[in-house]
DNA sequence: GGGCAAACGGAAGCTTGGTTCCGCTTCAGG
DNA sequence: CCTGAAGCGGAACCAAGCTTCCGTTTGCCC
């Protein structure tokens, strides 16, 4: 190998005006279509749907894997953002904020059905994106220490604990056309076994 | 068309010993390679456990789906059982027996993909088969009222909630492997989280 | 034992959906 | 305006998996 090896060109860092337009519109389909019928949708559909080739779109993107990437970046960003407007509340305590918090992370979920996969398949393959959200963690982490502090939660709350909640909320909000109704009741069961009165043992 | 249309030989109903042999094989195979795998395993990857070929897989089941629906079928009868056995011990209060059922739910999901999968696609495309479980759903509901009488969990509860909670419970169970751990805590919460003490407003 | 419906195996066929390829078009700098 | 790199479209390609087909084999009944 010579001391500059340049198998590929390596196309600019800075896109042509159309090209960069495009790139948005390939984004907000796959946006779009994914919140919808979730990460099943096909390519060609988002090309069509944002105007353009499919050629266009794998000019832009790696592949697939690599646009669904780009997508949960922003979901966890969503989340994250969530978060630290919930825990900038200064009107709430630290038990209302963990409620705002949960409840706000419902919302997201069943508004999109996108990232609900999201947190499913980040929780497995991809895991690295939720940990590598800036704040993310360590906000839930502080989210969970505060309330714990105030003692109106269980003592033994941890920072996964919301993770896990959040996670199994979203689970079942996917199924809202057959369990109709139910995640809210799931809700208010789980709110109610975090508090403080609640915990067993 | 004539009286007696005879578009398809029809065939008997009695299978030939050999035959018989195959199928139980087969559901065999079928029923280990889900357990471990998920409902994505191959047709090959099957009738090769089953020490079949793929033909002989498709004369006794008329599609992956088919052989899905036999198993799935299987799976409820299972939860259907371990249900019937909670509900008959004498020993223990109705709340309990709530307790019990909810953790056997969750042991039988933990040691059987499949029947996670099943729980989340039984209740969307087919939840029939869940509802034709016979008894399954009934005694969900007695389970339920009769731990509402006893008084000790939350008056509110109905006999869906019992369905959400082992639905996702086995979601985030599916995810041991990056959680790990965590289920036994979301459903300690749960658990609190269904008693009358905890229920708020 | 003989005959035949039932059963078998597994190669070939088909469908679905991601990815590549390449000739044509468009931007942007000189 | 001219030119070349960057971008574009979308038909063609390819891999994965489910399903079918058909020549051969086997259990079962007379």
């Amino acid at each position: 190998m010579g001391s500059q090896q340049t198998a590929e060109p390596a196309p600019p860092a800075i896109l042509r005006a159309d090209a960069q337009r495009n790139r948005e519109r390939i984004l907000a389909a796959a946006r779009e279509l994914m919140a919808a019928h979730g990460a099943a949708v096909e390519m060609t559909d988002i090309a069509e749907a944002a105007g353009v080739g499919v050629g266009t779109l794998y000019r832009r993107f790696p592949d697939k894997e690599g646009l669904i990437l780009e997508l949960l970046r922003e979901k966890f960003q969503e989340l994250a953002a969530a978060l630290e407007r919930e825990l900038a509340r200064e009107d709430a305590t630290a038990r209302e904020r963990l409620h705002g918090y949960i409840r706000a992370a419902c919302a997201i979920q069943g508004a999109d059905r996108g990232l609900q996969e999201a947190f499913s398949s980040a929780i497995d393959e991809h895991s690295g994106i939720a940990y590598s959200t800036p704040g993310l963690v360590e906000s839930t982490r502080r989210l969970a220490a505060e309330a714990v502090a105030e003692g109106a939660v269980r003592p033994d709350l941890q920072w996964e604990d919301i993770v896990s909640c959040c996670c199994a909320l979203g689970h079942v909000i996917q199924h809202e056309d057959s369990l109709p109704g139910s995640w809210q009741k799931l809700l208010q069961i789980q709110l109610d076994g975090l508090d403080r009165r609640a915990a067993s043992g």
